[in-house]
RNA sequence: GUGGGCGUAGCUCAACUGGUUAGAGCGUCUGGUUGUGGCCCAGAAGGCUGGGGGUUCAAGUCCCCUCGCUCACCCCA
């Protein structure tokens, strides 16, 4: 039988609620804040990723899902938030509004990965991006945004991590005094890391390699070599997160895995050890837009995995659950009685009352077990002493009293069963 | 890309050291006589034991390959 691509997942209805919860609360915390909706392509010219996300990166080397199609243009199932959305900004001259202009957006990310626990080849995420504005105090409403989502989702354990990268005029010279100081211990470093040195020394920080942990321990700190303006911009952020009461730890070697970053990166990430902690992360990246040939535009966005944010909910077993279900259920006794119960199903319907109806004619014990099965409030029986008189025989579900009413009063009567025993 | 663990019904699991026709619970469907559900009872459907090859009189069980799932490295959300 042919089978889902390896690392994508079917999601069934009882996953439904939990997934909703997460959606429905970030874009309430969205719009509390005067984000909008923004929605980009899947794909994406190729290009859009490997000039932004960094031509050394994993994601770029060996992560992205990229195709040719059949006109020859090099495109690429979207790899990153990001981007997509600063381009979409750029192509349709959204810096005549107002800035900053402030948007979210949930979407599919594809990554070629051996998937794991928390890993897929496609997976969800709830993102934000505000452009236009170098603020920090943007920088602090985009953290307060998603601290909120998570709080508001019950997630409240997670660990807010921050630190600063400069700006691309420092870059360099922190560059250096990372190669000047790992060169002499290269021969220590894991061989991952030790490639690094020459394409991408930042990245060597977050190595997980206990050996080379250790020789981080002792190695420059990014906010050692801030200017002035990124030494500000950290200092009021950190303020403004404590006049917000965000609880935050500065992690000297949290730098994340694309490029485009500078001054502000931060992560959320849940107590304990284990794989694929991130939860959420983001960061600010003012020199984005001109990468993909636009004028300057200063940036703050961050990303969340809808699949680690559910992961967290279930850890802490707040999963939200609970089986949707309709209020009435349709029973048509007869042959003959089976247009008027597609007719009293509509009429539920229109007065706003979720109705299912049975498809066949079958007994009422056959019926009443089916609406039972499916947790329907009421059950709406037409046979043939209905039919004949005009009426429907309505039937509380949790042991009430059937009562007879007019056809029209179907919609009034499981109404007020509902709301009898809610 | 590298390494470990695991693949039996839709789900959770059985099947003594290789030995009849691979079972159970849950779930699904159908019944339990006149037009009344949940509980209970009965019955049914549902399996190429992931796939292929090998060893053997005999393979769910042993061996090889492959695919898939899973966990870790790596990477990141």
């Amino acid at each position: 039988m042919i089978q889902r691509p390896r690392g994508t997942a079917d999601r069934l209805p009882d996953a439904a609620p939990a997934w909703r919860a997460v959606i429905e609360a970030f874009e309430r915390e969205c719009g509390l804040r005067g984000f909008q909706p923004i929605s980009t392509p899947t794909i994406e010219r190729t290009e859009l990723f490997t000039r932004t996300t960094g031509a050394a990166t994993d994601i770029v080397q060996k992560e992205m899902y990229s195709f040719d199609d059949r006109g020859g243009d090099a495109l690429t199932l979207r790899a990153e938030g990001t981007a997509p959305v600063v381009r979409a900004y750029l192509q349709n001259g959204m810096h005549n509004l107002p800035q900053p202009v402030k948007l979210c957006y949930v979407v599919s990310v594809f990554r070629y990965d051996r998937p794991q626990a928390g890993r897929y080849r496609e997976h969800h995420q709830i993102g934000a991006e505000a452009l236009g504005d170098e603020s920090p105090a943007v920088d602090a409403e985009l953290i307060d945004l998603l601290w909120s989502t998570y709080r508001a989702l019950g997630l409240h354990d997670l660990r807010l991590e921050l630190n600063s990268l400069g700006d691309a005029d420092t870059r360099p010279a922190y560059r250096q005094a990372l190669v000047d100081y790992f060169t002499p211990l290269a021969d220590r470093l894991d061989h991952e890391s030790r490639a690094r040195l020459s394409t991408n020394p930042l990245r060597i920080l977050d190595s997980k390699h206990p050996d080379t942990a250790r020789l981080c321990e002792g190695a420059p700190r990014p906010i050692e070599y801030l200017g002035g303006p990124a030494r500000a911009h950290f200092q009021e952020l950190r303020s403004l997160l404590g006049a917000l009461e965000i609880p935050f730890q500065i992690n000297h070697r949290l730098v994340r895995g694309l490029d485009y970053y500078n001054r502000t990166v931060f992560e959320f990430v849940p107590p304990g050890e284990g794989a694929q902690r991130t939860v959420g992360g983001g960061g600010r990246y003012d020199d984005l837009a001109e990468l993909l040939g636009g004028a300057r535009v200063p940036g703050v966005g961050f990303g969340s995995g809808i699949e680690r944010i559910l992961l967290g909910l279930e850890r802490l077993e707040r999963m939200p659950d609970g089986a949707p279900s309709v209020a009435a259920y349709v029973a048509p006794l007869t042959a003959a009685a089976l247009p008027e119960a597609l007719r009293t199903a509509r009429r539920l319907r229109q007065a706003g009352v979720a109705a299912a109806c049975g498809f066949s004619a079958a007994s009422p014990r056959s019926h009443l077990r089916r609406a039972n099965g499916m947790q329907a409030r009421a059950a709406i029986l037409i046979g043939a002493r209905e039919l004949e008189r005009g009426m429907v025989a309505v039937k509380p579900l949790d042991g009430g009293r059937q009562e007879e009413v007019p056809r029209d009063r179907a919609a009034a009567a499981v109404r007020a069963i509902v709301q009898a025993a809610p």
